[in-house]
DNA sequence: CTGTCCATGTAAGGCGTTACATGATTGT
DNA sequence: ACAATCATGTAACGCCTTACATGGACAG
């Protein structure tokens, strides 16, 4: 499971609260692996059932009780061992390919729009990723080496490439569907 | 539910039984729509409930009945109209690029062997890629026209550049770690 | 005084996976 | 004779989403 080794990985650099976790999502990660907020707090319990974290119960008079959570010895362990564990292979699932793959059923006049509208939000995505890259390149971390803002960018730069390709793949497939040039181009260069 | 549309989508070609459908998918839609079986079973009773698809029950004397799936008149309209409904923005999940985000946490010695590991992977979709393609582009379809033939073929062409944009971004980030050259390459040409 | 932030959770439901269960037919 | 294919489903569980519920602090 892959959002108990995510919150394992940012309990690994401070201890948090199930609030301050979901905030780092919202700021980091959240454009590969969104989580919210309900899923937080019910994977922060189970980590703490296997042992991976362990729960600080900060009483305020008055006020609700802020519960920060370290990360175990065992959690590190965990982490470590998960992060050098290769995955099994993933399957995506992509709802706009569906409609692409039956696209054949619709006149150009219905599908034309559908894939130009994809196209523009692939072109805003890639003006956000933009965005935060230009926000971010010039961090420096306090808790986190150069090495280690390199590999989390990189997370940003595979995001951006593969909408760029996305994109351009879009618009070669609205000109030649304008054209009636039912061409299709893999793997020759 | 996209499962429900693409299972009208096939059926929207002709009529047929879960078995079917579950070859259906494997040959066709698994690399972006994986469907299983007992799942497509659930999915063909909600159809049936919802009177999108009728059922027909062919018995065989001794062999369990066979059941075959029409589309229905409220089906045909349904396709059409999801086909031609842009869909709400997904999120997508990449538990890789988790690993990638906090694999500041592991030496080159451990990460190094996943990134690599990952590129292998890619490569391998390309090839598996361009052997589908291979033995689909001469074909002709009884039941699709040139144009439909062409846009479930866009299916494959975009897995192809995006898994080749994938792997490109993978090497470099190889050499770039290999080097210790802890540059990102986002927006600027 | 209204809205946003801080901060915690519960409940219900949907989609998908894995495992289980059955049994005839066809190919090697 | 054995395996693969044809063909149907059920049960249980896991992950994630949406909606609901509560309430103080602080800023405009």
């Amino acid at each position: 499971m892959s959002l108990k080794h995510a919150i394992l990985g940012f309990l690994s650099f401070t201890p948090l609260s199930g609030y301050d976790l979901k905030k780092a999502f919202d700021n980091s990660v959240r454009h590969f692996w969104p989580a919210n907020q309900s899923q937080i707090y019910r994977t922060l319990a189970q980590l703490e059932e296997e042992g991976f974290v362990t729960k600080e119960v900060i009483e305020r008079e008055e006020r609700l009780d802020l519960k920060l959570y370290h990360i175990s010895e065992a959690g590190r362990v965990e982490i470590h061992r998960w992060l050098s564990t290769p995955l099994p292979e993933q399957d995506s699932r992509e709802p706009f390919l569906i409609q692409v793959y039956f696209g054949g059923r619709l006149p150009d006049e219905d599908l034309l729009p559908l894939l130009r509208r994809e196209l523009h939000v692939t072109e805003e995505r890639l003006g956000v990723y933009e965005a935060i890259y230009a926000a971010n390149r010039h961090r420096t971390s306090a808790i986190a080496d150069e090495r280690a803002v390199f590999l989390s960018l990189l997370t940003l730069e595979v995001g951006y490439t593969t909408n760029q390709a996305i994109a351009q793949w879009l618009r070669t497939a609205v000109a030649r569907l304008e054209t009636h040039d039912y061409t299709i181009h893999i793997g020759e260069q």
